[in-house]
Parts: structure tokens; sequence; C-alpha cells
DNA sequence: ACCTGAACACCGTTCAAGT
DNA sequence: ACCTGAACACCGTTCAAGT
């Protein structure tokens, strides 16, 4: 035969197969390829970003395993009831793919795909009332607990240096509230403490919010013990 | 000379040092002897489990640390302050081996200097009159915070099956609150729904408390711009 | 005891070669 | 175009050998 039927497609789900089986180191290019009954140095023609790729690529497709769960989800009245169930969809997902939130935590780039689960989150915050402000630090708080981390928007690397007016544009497209979230911060003197994705102060802002809300269940533990 | 002056000390030292520079992926066994001056097969005497045991000794050496920061950090008479600054300083140690997440999340057994760890934050809120279960969850969404991840305290692995009379003993020494903690859980039946450190429930409980407490900021927000 | 050199089975990757 | 075999530089680890 011509052709053996690989492909990039087939590649990728051999290795979120076999990362699922025998964890993430098992994803050897030798391993991935005898799974696929194939030598090594056949994936390289599929995947010309070589490992890289294909590591990128396991994060691609769990990515669009939580869009496709998205995807038959009604969007509610009440904005914690939409960004709850996202969250709901995306942890469901993941325990899937327990292999997930250390192979994000070790990419140097953060995938476009899982930039739109933010988005998608940032949007229903802010459609409910939120501000950018508030939603940002939202999604610092939501991110490392469904995903274990939680990207600098604002780093150099998420925006490259040399991004042109065409990426721009491009970004403005797919990741609307995102864009908007950066414009609106960037132009927003207002609160100088926190400045440029200050993390310590994003750190601290969920750290409160934590705590308070324990306490507040504390207290009314105490109540419902002492009527 | 008799000897080269190596020690396990000083081989995990060394690890660590190479981690901050290069990146986990460049401590390799033949990495850290070079940084040393040694040829790697000299580590496995200082070493006797080999990588695994490089590895976890990393995990302790930034425990160690984060223990070394807590010491001379004052006890409040409030919970949430004792709280709060446990986490900065564990944060604040974090952020200097920015490798420690992902490690933690790649390792199958959790370390006894991170259990201190959990155990420390267990005490200062169940002092401050928290419910042992109350503390539970805020270790969950705490951790993930911090470390990027929380274990599984009740997890098979964690409480080894032959654990016998004397390890069961020295872990009431070590660990009083989280052996008390499940304890204490396990002799509670009165939330059926909760169980065995149901994690869905915990993640669920932890979403809840971040949600509720952005939709208060948010309507403070608000209240606040129309005044 | 502490350290080493050679060797083995792996790994990612390149390159020239097959069809 | 799609796939392969041989080869290279790495990796963890073992083992027999040095001191």
């Amino acid at each position: 035969m011509v052709s053996n039927g690989l492909s990039r497609g087939r590649v990728l789900e051999a290795g979120v197969a076999l990362a699922d089986e025998q964890g993430l180191a098992a994803v050897t290019m030798r391993g991935v390829a005898a799974r696929l009954g194939v030598e090594a140095m056949s994936l390289y023609h599929h995947l010309p970003g070589k490992k890289d790729e294909l590591l990128d690529g396991l994060v691609d497709v769990v990515a669009a395993q939580i869009h496709a769960g998205l995807a038959d989800r009604p969007d509610g009245d009440d904005w914690r009831f939409d960004v709850r169930s996202r969250c709901l969809v995306a942890r469901d997902v993941v325990l899937g793919h327990p292999w997930l939130p250390g192979l994000l935590g070790s990419r140097a780039q953060i995938r476009p795909g899982i930039y739109q689960l933010y988005d998608g989150v940032l949007g229903a915050m802010v459609r409910g009332g939120c501000t950018y402000r508030l939603a940002h630090r939202a999604m610092h708080a939501l991110g490392s607990m469904v995903l274990g981390f939680t990207p600098e928007l604002f780093s150099p690397e998420a925006g490259d240096e040399d991004a042109s007016a065409d990426a721009l544009e491009a970004m403005a497209r797919t990741l609307p509230h995102i864009t908007a979230m950066v414009a609106a911060e960037l132009h927003d003197p207002a609160d100088p403490t926190l400045g440029w994705c200050d993390s310590q102060t994003e750190f601290e802002f969920t750290l409160d919010l934590l705590l308070d809300g324990l306490e507040r269940r504390r207290l009314a533990e105490d109540a419902s013990l002492r009527p």
C-alpha cells in the first residue's frame, strides 16, 4: 500500500491513550509508534515540530474534549451557574486525563485551545456584571483549581513582541474577552497597586477570598451547633 | 584523598541549584554529577534509591526551606492571619523553585515534609474553631493554590495497608492534626454525601466558595460605583 | 568505604535511503 | 509522499574493578 493510514490525528489519539494507560512518561516517540505498528521515525512526517508538537497535541486533544463538553451546556441567567458548569465540565474531562495539569505546567507556551477556555469564563463573568479586573482574578483562582495552573496573560511570551497587526486582529476575533480585558487593564490607572498582572496581589486576593469564605462557613456551622 | 566530600546533602543542593538555573529537565544523574566534578556513578553511593531519591530529595529541600521560613513567624489570635502567613511564606519559597509544583504532581508518594505543612495549617484552623471537615476542605483549596496540588489524604497509598501500630503511632506524633482529622471523619456518619474524601464534593465546595466570594466582591464594586 | 570505566537498554533526532 | 534502517548523542542503571 502507498500509505499506512497514519495521520497527525491518529498519532495524537495514540499518544493520549498511552498517557491515560501508562502515564506521561510512557509517551515516547518509539512508544507511540509501536502502538500504531509503525517505526518511530514515521511520526516525524506527521509532527514536523517533533516531540514538542506531540506534547502540544496532547493538550489540544484534551482542550477539544472540554470544548465539546461545553457545547451542549445551556447558558443560564446567573453568571455563577454558568462559570460553575464550565468548571465542572472541564474538571470532568481532566479527571480522565490526570497527566494534563503536569503537562501544562511543563510546557513553555500556552495553547490557543486553553486560552479559549479562559476566554469563555471571562465572557460569562463580564456578561454577569463583573469588571474585567474581578474576572481576571477569578481566572487565576479557578484556573489553578481546574487545570492546576493559570497562565500569565500579560507575560511577554503570551503576546509576542513581534505581534503583527494581523495577529492582534486574529486574537481579538478568537479571544474577544481576553483582548478586551488586557486593553481595559492597560488603560486603567485606577489601582496602581495592581498594575501589570501583579501576581502577588492576585494571589493574596484569592487567598483572602478563600479565608473569608471559610470563616463565613465556620460561623454558620457554629450557629447551627448552638441554636 | 580518601573521600571527595561528596554527601547526600551536597548532591541534593547541587540538584536544586541545577533545577533553579536550567529547569527540572536538566536534573540528570550525569548533570548533577558534572556540577559536583564527579562521575554520575558516584551519586548512587549517596542516593541508594537512585534518581527517585534524588527527586524526592529536591522536594525535601524545598519543604525544609518552607519550614525554616515558618519558624520565625508569630502565631496570631486570628486563624485567618495565621493560615494566611503560612501560605504566603510557602508561596514565597515556591516562587524561587518554580519547578516544584510540577515535580510534586509527577511523584507517586507525598513526602513527610509536605504532610507536615498541611498539618500545621490544619492545626491553626482547628485552634481557630474550625471543624475538621471544614479544615479538610480548606486544605484542598489552599494546597492547589500554593503547591498546585493537594494530596488525597485518605487514598490507600497515603496510609499504607501494612501500616504497623508503630507507624501509626509515629504518624500521630509527627502529624497530630491530620491523624485526628482522619479519625474524626472516619467516625462521623453525619454527612453521607461527603464520605471518604469525596473529591467531587470537595471540588464543588471550593468552587462555590470562590464563586460566592466573587459575587460578593462584584456587589461591593457595584455599590461603590453607584453611591 | 568511596569512586570509576565499560557496558546495556533506553531516549530524541538526523540523514541517507528505500517505495 | 510516506515510511524505514543505521547512526549519533544522550539518558538511567548495573557490574566488576579500582583505591
